[in-house]
DNA sequence: TTTTATATGTCAATCGGTTGACATATATTT
DNA sequence: AAATATATGTCAACCGATTGACATATAAAA
């Protein structure tokens, strides 16, 4: 494999101009620089990241830490990140912490390691000593963690607002909230403060159940939806707290004979492929993802490159109207 | 951040003792050992892999290049990726081609530049020059490259004489298949060569369509469905070439007011989360997408470390009842 | 007691670039 | 003619490790 040596050689030069060249550094005639270029074609020449990256001390890759890569929230996330990234240079680095703490923490290191110029933090407890002094910055997307570090998010608040406003709008009376994941505090939860205001609001009623985290980590709610429209059976409205869970319940309800929209009015959050795929297809509240994963990569830079970014950042999200809130 | 001298500095050893504990290499007592890993704790050290990898000529990194990251094959695929790497000591570089040629090749130069291990490609033209005489091994799943290069399949063909045989099984006598990509040849153009050679030996009539590649790149299959079952309105069972288009014949069903299973059964390719996750479910064939993952990385790094890998392995499919068969 | 295994030190080259200081040589302005 | 802008060369240090050759010292085995 060709070195810059080779390029130095070849076209004559020495390695200090074909440097210059490379990095755009001093002065360099036109002529240079096109014999330089050609021979790096005719050699194939890739300048080798690694001693580029060694020697500038910082790197262009971006750490991508997530709890799924299968969730499709997360792979949408992921796909407009690598989008980002790309555009600007950045090659994504993804990890898979399962949300587990260790796995976390262990990526965290591996991110040190290979000198990431940032990491981009989906997944992330709370609590974690370990996140703050790193040596490059880090961005949280739909993420709490405390103090200093910045954070993008979706107005949950306003989701919640618009999901019930939506189902009660719709004639719904006995609403259920499922939601994402309990214990560990999130943006997203300000989804349900949205909700419960609402129907407090036009006097409806409601109730709310909170999957624990073993639910989230398979991504499997039939038992726990099942259970609530047991233990709730006047329910009309469902307000599912990603459209994951509102596609299993489109299935619990076809299962247990609840026609949808009919006699069931469903909506959930994200806007994600599957909530297109389902039958009816699933009305939602859209997070503008596309979006906060440019913010995110370009937070990233920015920070990376020692400037300031806002700690937190919050996107508007919009309704979605399709089939399982139809009239 | 501390360097290897921080820690032989503080350690009262030498660089080269130190080294000698990072790598195994050489002799060396327990009490160094231990004192060493304390003072690396202490100081936070995390070994630099740029450095590293400089210096041994090569990295701990894997590049994946997909044409989608949110399609459901692919995320499975990324994340069963990451999982058999993260358990070998590899990370992962994502790239998303998004089919496209120009980008194949220029991750293929990143892929280069970063000095990966091996690359792991799950998109890839046919004809492409610049697949050979790589500086790292490839190992291509469920994509032809001509000679030489290592590839993941599903037994495709036996995939293709399941579906056949169970729609037939359930009744159906006017079959319709719906391809994948036309245009670029694949391994999964078997699936189409088992499916019409059950449907002659069993006298069943039978059709077929190929979207072509604008639909697999935007996921969007409905216009072609609605059009092959215009054209085929006596159809009563479809084999599609994913449960990705699947789900989406189960929604043009709805829409034309055709009963799923009762007057059209539908069976999809791979078993991705969707299939489970429409109503009804989708029955399929499946791919055992953990255990390719697991051998296209296990191929990687064998032929990383310059030992022969096969250069084709093919994987066994099953059948996946759910409710879009049902009798 | 000699040999050998174990344990560490010393030193320097190497991986493939980047960067800065300084020298040199035209070409262009003033 | 002097000053300045442009273009390249020379040389060496540096980024943070790895590795090999060779020396040295102690402990265990023959």
């Amino acid at each position: 494999m060709a070195t810059l040596k080779d390029v130095a050689r070849e076209s004559g030069l020495t390695v200090g101009t074909v440097s210059r060249v490379l990095n755009n550094r001093g002065y360099i005639s036109e002529e240079t620089r096109r014999k330089v270029y050609a021979v790096m074609r005719e050699l194939n020449y890739q300048p080798n990241e690694m001693a580029r990256s060694l020697s500038k001390q910082k790197s262009n890759t971006i750490g991508v830490i997530v709890p799924h890569i299968v969730h499709p929230y997360f792979s949408k996330l992921i796909s407009n990140l690598e989008q980002a990234a790309y555009e600007l240079k950045y090659k994504i680095l993804l990890f898979n912490s399962k949300g587990k703490e260790e796995k976390e923490e262990e990526y965290i290191e591996m991110c040190k390691s290979n000198r990431v110029a940032a990491v981009i933090l989906c997944s992330g407890s709370f609590h974690t000593e370990q996140f703050r002094n790193l040596d490059f910055p880090l961005i949280t997307i739909e993420r709490f963690l405390d103090e200093g570090i910045a954070g993008i998010e979706c107005d949950n608040y306003r989701g919640g607002i618009l999901a019930a406003e939506h189902l009660i709008e719709r004639g719904c009376r006995h609403l259920l909230h499922i939601g994402g994941i309990s214990g560990l505090p999130m943006p997203a939860d300000k989804r349900k403060q949205g909700f419960e205001k609402v129907c407090q609001k036009y006097g409806a009623q409601y109730n709310e159940v909170e999957p624990s985290q073993a639910y989230y980590d398979d991504m499997h709610y039939y038992p726990i939806i099942c259970q609530a429209l047991d233990q709730y059976p006047e329910t009309d409205g469902i307000f599912a707290s990603s459209d994951l869970i509102a596609a299993q319940a489109i299935q619990v309800c076809a299962m247990k004979g609840i026609d949808v929209p009919g006699s069931m009015k469903i909506i959930g959050f994200d806007d994600v492929n599957v909530a297109a795929l389902t039958t009816p297809g699933i009305t939602t509240i859209r997070q503008p993802v596309k979006e906060m994963a440019e913010a995110a990569v370009a937070m990233a830079v920015k920070a990376a490159a020692g400037n300031a970014v806002p700690a937190t950042s919050m996107f508007p999200v919009t309704l979605v109207e399709r089939g399982s809130t139809g009239r």
